[in-house]
DNA sequence: AACCTCATGTAACGCGTTACATGATTGG
DNA sequence: CCAATCATGTAACGCGTTACATGAGGTT
C-alpha cells in the first residue's frame, strides 16, 4: 500500500511518471524505490480511485506528457495514512541474515573481510546522505528549517544518517572485537 | 534469493518446515520473516536443486515430519552465499516514507504524536531484543562468546540494537527539536 | 465440546523486478 | 551515426501475504 500513498505524497505538486521515476532515484533513495514500470500501473490505479486528475501536455522530445494532480479525495486519502499511525513494517535484512550464518565460513578472517565490505559501502552512501545534509545546512544557515515541508524532509533525512551512522558503529564495534580476537590467538600460539 | 539461503543456514541442523518457522517467529524476527506457506515449497525447490536431502518421520502428534538436511553441495552454495560479498539490497521504510510526507497534515502536534507512537513501538521491540543481550551475556558471564556460532549470532543482535538505539535516538532528537519549536511559537504569540 | 499445538500443504492475489517495445530530440 | 534523455508503456516472472484445507493428539 505505501508506494500509492508516497505517489499521493510527491503529486502535491503536479507531476508525470517520468519525474516520479527521477524522485526514487534521488530523494527518496534512502527509504523507498521503484521502477518507473511500476509507477506508471499505479498512477492509473489512483486515477481509478478519484484520487489523481490527469491532463495531456505536449512535450518537446519524446511523446505527450501525462501530468498528474491530487484531487481533494486523494489529500484526504493521504492524511488518513499519515494519520493512521507509524507504518513499521517487518525489515528484510539480508546483510543480516549473512552475518547471522556467517560461521558456516568457519574462518573468522571471512567474517573481517565481509564487515569491512560492508563498512565500504554504507561509508559511501553516508557520503552522499552527509552532501544532502550539508545542502540544508547550507541553506538554513545551520538552523532546523522554518518551512514545514523542509523540516519534515530533512526529519527523514536525519533518520538515515541516524541509521546508517549505526551500521558504522556496528562495523566498527564488530571489528574491534575480531582484532582482539586475533590477537589474543596469536599470543596463545606464538609464531616460533 | 535471501529465503532460500536462509533456510539452508539454519538447516546446518536438521529440521522440518513446521521447526523453521518458529525460528522466523522468534530468532530470526528481527532482520526476517518467512510464513510457513512460503518455507515449505522453497524447502521442496532446494530439494530439487540438490542441497537438501528429505527422511520421513513419524510424529507423537500430527502427520509425519519431513525432517531436511543439508547436502554437500547445499553446504557449497551457502558458503558461496556468505562469501559473496554484503548483501545489501534496498530497504522499503515505509515509517521514513511518513516522515517525509507529514507535512501534509500541516500540524506539528500530529508530528509529534505519531514520533511518540514509533518511540513506544521501537521500545517495545528493544525490550524484547535487549533481553536476548542479556541472556547471552549471563552464559558467557559478560564476556564475547567464544564460540564461533555464538559469536555470530550475537553479532546480528548487536546489529539490530545498534539499529534499535539509532532510531529511538532519532525520535528522542526530532521531539527535542519539535518541543523548542513549540516553545519558540507560544512565546511569539503569548497567552493575554 | 472447544481449543491449542503439531504438521503438512494449496490457491489466489498483490507487489516488485527484469526485459522489452516505441519514438522524438539533442549532443558528441 | 551513436548515445543519451525524455516519455510512454506491456509481459513474464518471482517473491510474499492471506486465506483456506486436513487431521491427530492433548488441554480446559
Amino acid at each position: 500500500m505505501s508506494l500509492e500513498h508516497i505517489l499521493l505524497g510527491y503529486l502535491q505538486k503536479p507531476a508525470t511518471g517520468y519525474d516520479l521515476g527521477r524522485e526514487f532515484a534521488d530523494g527518496a533513495a534512502h527509504f523507498w524505490h521503484a521502477e518507473r514500470s511500476q509507477i506508471y500501473p499505479a498512477l492509473k490505479k489512483l486515477q481509478r480511485h478519484g484520487w489523481l486528475e490527469c491532463r495531456e501536455e505536449p512535450s518537446e522530445r519524446g511523446p505527450a506528457r501525462k501530468v498528474y494532480e491530487i484531487t481533494e479525495a486523494g489529500r484526504a486519502e493521504l492524511r488518513d495514512w499519515l494519520a493512521a499511525g507509524p507504518h513499521i513494517g517487518r525489515e528484510r535484512l539480508g546483510y543480516i541474515a549473512q552475518t547471522f550464518f556467517l560461521d558456516a565460513l568457519g574462518d573468522l578472517d571471512e567474517t573481517t573481510r565481509i564487515v569491512e565490505a560492508m563498512r565500504a559501502r554504507w561509508r559511501a552512501t553516508l557520503a552522499v546522505l552527509d552532501a544532502g545534509r550539508a545542502e540544508v545546512m547550507a541553506a538554513t544557515g545551520g538552523a532546523e528549517p522554518e518551512d514545514l515541508e523542509l523540516f519534515h524532509r530533512y526529519a527523514a533525512l536525519r533518520m538515515g544518517l541516524h541509521q546508517l551512522r549505526a551500521k558504522l558503529a556496528w562495523c566498527d564495534e564488530t571489528l574491534a572485537i575480531l582484532d582482539r580476537r586475533t590477537a589474543r590467538a596469536s599470543s596463545d600460539t606464538p609464531e616460533v
